[in-house]
RNA sequence: GUGGGUGUAGCUCAGUUGGUUAGAGCGCCGGUUUGUGGCACCGGAGGCCGAGGGUUCAAAUCCCUUCAUCCACCCCA
């Protein structure tokens, strides 16, 4: 009994769930191709250590929801919680950590092990993409254009936040001057002991009243961030692209600096977050390759399938039948139209329900045309078309010109 | 990990103070119509009432445990 349960936060998926998220990989391959973005697929399994170093080892994520075990031999490895980490290793594993810039996109289900709720399950699905080598504004203006291209082909209504970090060295001094600003406080949470500037979005009364008052980031920053801010703010102004500025945004992995961005829609409760990235230009040195800038972001697929309008699917031509001989004929001539034209979609039907029923099946399942070979149609040659979709007579037509008109 | 809500048919949900054979709508299969749709009518299949234990003559109903799910915290995409 026990062993037909899905695992906890891993449900099965289909129908409607499976159709929305189809839809949503399908809209981000296509924006991330026409973005000329290059596919990158990296195991889902990975040595625990690398998410230590990356995501960071005092993240939430790493403390309590990676789900981590040994293999037979002994490695300690996990279940990868986020899709940036595999892919800069992998660049620096297969040597790809050169100059040139890179752009690569990725998808795929990733896993943590959290309490499920809306918006939040164990295994879900990530779509995602880092750009490599460049450490302008404009590398981060284009990678906002395809998360607002994606957001937008899906219809969803988002805000955009953004907040600039700075760079190791500022965010540094901000670090350290927090923590000896936060040193009055009693039992700070570990987190914040370690990375102090997780205090910032920290919703503890304590530590919210305490930081009302903080210094903000941005007094940290030298001239030229404060000047990377201003252009990426004044050149999403240009592109008409809205945003706010929220100088408590933080990201929960640790390898972030300079820009950073959350796309968050009101929709889905408390995960409202369905996109999040920024910059991570330490990232790739600290993995042990180059010195490279980098930029990314990654888009919880489930959250917006949960929250798109699923369009009902419209399907070509329904191919009934009376009995075993025409059925035969029907499935020969399915054949033919598919092989001829990929694009339709095209039924069989392998029931016995009479042609009434058949009919009644093809119209609600939203067929545009449908059908019915019979022992009259196989004598005569003739097919009698039938529109479901608008009112117009049933057309005769022989194979030929059956087949002509769906362009085959 | 903490607090709360909910688990009954494939789906959405009724089910009285515990009472004998657990229901509806939608969907599915079949018929009215041995070959022509959107409607209607008739019939049928499908349930260990989430699982395990307990109380009782008797449990979907009360109690305990457990699992799942939802909401909030937390965290994040």
């Amino acid at each position: 009994m026990n062993d037909l349960k899905t695992i906890r936060g891993m449900p099965d998926l289909y129908g409607e769930n499976i159709e929305a998220i189809s839809m949503v990989e399908k809209i981000c391959l296509k924006t991330f191709k026409s973005f000329n973005y290059q596919e990158f697929r990296t195991p889902v399994l990975e040595n625990k250590s690398l998410f230590d170093r990356s995501v960071g080892e005092s993240s939430d994520i790493m403390q309590k929801e990676v789900y981590e075990f040994k293999d037979r031999k002994d490695e300690l490895l996990c279940l990868r919680p986020e899709g940036t980490a595999g892919l800069v290793r992998a660049l620096i594993t297969n040597g790809l950590d050169n100059d040139e810039i890179k752009k690569f996109y990725y998808l795929g289900p990733m896993f943590r092990y959290e309490r499920p709720q809306k918006g939040r399950k164990r295994q879900f699905f990530q779509a995602g993409v880092e750009l490599i080598g460049d450490e302008s504004s404009d590398a981060d203006i284009e990678i906002i254009l395809i998360a607002n291209t994606i957001l937008k082909k899906l219809n969803i209504k988002s805000k955009l936040q953004l907040n600039y970090l700075g760079d190791q060295e500022s965010l540094e001094k901000y670090n350290e001057y927090l923590k000896e600003y936060l040193s009055g406080i009693s039992d700070l949470p570990k987190y914040v002991m370690k990375n102090p500037i997780r205090a910032l979005d920290s919703k503890d009364e304590g530590i919210k009243n305490k930081m009302s008052k903080a210094k903000s980031i941005k007094d940290f920053l030298n001239e030229n961030q404060i000047e990377e801010f201003n252009k990426t703010k004044y050149k999403l102004d240009e592109l008409e692209i809205d945003y706010s500025v929220n100088s408590r945004l933080v990201r929960g992995l640790d390898y972030y600096n300079g820009l950073v961005f959350e796309f968050l829609s009101d929709d889905l409760g408390a995960q409202n977050a369905i996109l999040g990235g920024g910059r991570y230009d330490g990232l790739i040195k600290g993995l042990g390759g180059r010195d490279l800038p980098a930029t990314g972001f990654a888009l919880g697929i489930d959250r917006l399938a949960d929250i798109i309008e699923l369009l009902s699917i419209e399907r070509d031509l329904f191919i009934g039948c009376v009995d075993k001989k025409s059925r035969t004929y029907a499935q020969a001539l399915g054949y033919k139209i598919r092989k001829n034209n990929n694009s339709l979609i095209v039924e069989n039907y392998l029931g016995n329900a009479n042609v009434g029923k058949q009919l009644k099946k093809a119209d609600s399942q939203g067929f545009k045309f449908a059908i019915i070979v019979g022992q009259d149609e196989l004598k005569s040659k003739t097919l009698k078309l039938k529109n479901l979709r608008e009112d117009k007579p049933d057309l005769e037509l022989k194979e030929k010109d059956f087949l002509e008109h769906f362009e085959c």
